[in-house]
DNA sequence: GTAGCCTTGATA
DNA sequence: TATCAAGGCTAC
């Protein structure tokens, strides 16, 4: 088969040597005016005259190349300074050049100094075979293509993917927007439990040549989420906790800022009681009112891209919405508990303070809320498994669905995704019991959130 | 064969 | 439109 050359043909038209040296040409170009100047060379073929005339006219050639200021950290293959996300991870040229010829060429390869090289910049070229390992174990693989820009969501996960040395340099070099708070458990939690996901995010290949014990933590949920499982489920498995976090992320975008405000006010010592007063009890109720109607919206739109649920049909939603729709909200918003106060915002305006918590549906039940919450918070959960816990909830074997052979399916996936969440984590053996035990008063808060009225909070006032 | 640089084309 | 990854080119 003969193949078409872009180059080749440039080179018909002599034009490669322009656009390869394009750069120099635009400095020379910038330095020696007369170069522009086609009509002064009449030995020039007219195409490059007119080529690059209109490159100068278009402002092509005087324009440095901007080159891309995210620090990618180091290659996860050899650690040399990665240039990008090649083949999925962040990469050098090096191994992203490899990883290509390896695949193209099919390559079987050996290792002749006991299959355990370190691969390093100096090291990597002494043996392919651990070079290819190395590719395939940090995650590389086709799937992982994506052309054009970076959502900013997947450079936030590669900076948590990241080293401790690689963060320290880069928060020293301030090259990254984002807020990094490091003193915050929870965002250690994510950024380990992502390097666990990566590490286990490799091509299907991987898993049949690979134990999967030698490749995830071992704790007393391994064997509950690896039992009776082949290679095929562990890369489900790790599908849908990607895509679950995925949505998460997503849908509590909003809560995340919230978070972040919450935080600016408690270091300010801010007294939040005094958003209390300058409302109405019917403002408030309002807000709630509307804000429970468009979460609802979002949930159903959001549930119906979680793997599996959009089999459900309309009538199995709407039960799964009544029985769960607190119990979701209270998970997606349990970090704006803090200090003894409820930091979510109804809208730009209202806070659902405590007082307006105790307003709205009777001390007790407030109080009730709190001490579910402050539990909760004990539990220190990642982004991950709240991510997991909210699909797993969804299908709670005692909900009364029509299609209970679906939701018993679904039921045992999730369960399974949460296990394996949890073993990345490494929990101890009681955490999915006592968890579990908690979740169930978040039902009972539902049903309570549920029947509040605004008729009986007038009574009450 | 390797790896740095460049172009092309996809995408936020 | 700017940004960024894949793939091409080529010096080493």
């Amino acid at each position: 088969m003969v193949e078409f050359n872009r180059n080749e043909n440039m080179d018909f038209f002599g034009l490669s040597d322009i656009l390869k040296n394009k750069t120099r040409l635009s400095n020379n170009i910038n330095a020696n005016p007369e170069i522009c100047d086609s009509s002064s060379n009449p030995n020039s073929p007219k195409i490059v005259e007119n080529s690059e005339l209109n490159k100068i006219n278009n402002n092509e050639l005087s324009k440095p190349k901007v080159k891309s200021q995210f620090n990618f950290g180091k290659c996860k293959v050899c650690k040399d300074k990665a240039t990008g996300i090649h083949y999925g991870i962040p990469s050098c040229e090096g191994c992203k050049g490899f990883f290509k010829r390896s695949i193209e060429k099919n390559e079987k390869y050996v290792c002749y100094f006991g299959y355990k090289c370190v691969i390093t910049p100096k090291q990597r070229k002494r043996c392919k075979y651990c070079r290819w390992r190395s590719c395939l174990a940090a995650g590389m693989s086709f799937e992982g293509i994506k052309m054009g820009r970076i959502p900013k969501i997947e450079k936030e996960r590669a900076k948590f993917l990241m080293d401790d040395d690689e963060l320290d340099e880069e928060n020293q070099s301030n090259q990254l927007e984002c807020v990094n708070n490091r003193n915050d458990p929870r965002v250690e939690q994510i950024r380990l439990s992502l390097k666990s996901l990566l590490n286990l995010n490799p091509s299907l290949d991987l898993f049949k040549s690979l134990n999967p014990y030698t490749l995830i933590p071992r704790t007393s949920y391994t064997e509950l989420c690896i039992t009776n499982s082949n290679e095929n489920n562990i890369f489900i498995l790790t599908l849908l906790k990607d895509r679950c976090y995925q949505l998460y992320k997503d849908f509590t975008l909003e809560y995340q800022k919230q978070y972040e405000r919450a935080i600016r006010l408690i270091e300010k010592n801010f007294d939040c009681s005094i958003f209390s007063y300058n409302q109405t009890l019917e403002q408030v109720w309002k807000a709630f009112c509307l804000m429970t109607s468009d979460f609802t919206r979002r949930m159903v739109r959001t549930m119906k891209l979680v793997p599996g649920f959009d089999r459900f049909d309309s009538k199995d939603i709407a039960t799964i919405v009544n029985e769960r729709l607190f119990v979701c909200y209270g998970l997606c918003v349990t970090k704006l508990f803090l200090n003894n106060e409820f930091f979510v915002m109804l809208d730009s305006n209202t806070q659902l303070s405590k007082y307006w918590m105790e307003k709205l549906f009777t001390v007790t039940t407030s109080q009730k809320i709190f001490d579910y919450h402050a539990k909760l918070n004990s539990f220190r959960l990642t982004d991950g498994e709240i991510a997991i816990l909210i699909p797993w909830l969804f299908c709670s074997t005692n909900l009364n669905l029509t299609n209970q052979e679906l939701l018993k399916e679904l039921h045992s996936y999730y369960t399974q995704v949460l296990y394996y969440e949890l073993n990345l984590n490494q929990r101890n053996p009681d955490f999915f019991n006592e968890l579990s035990r908690h979740l169930e008063i978040a039902t009972d808060i539902n049903s309570l959130v549920k029947s509040a009225s605004f008729e009986d909070m007038v009574i009450r006032k």
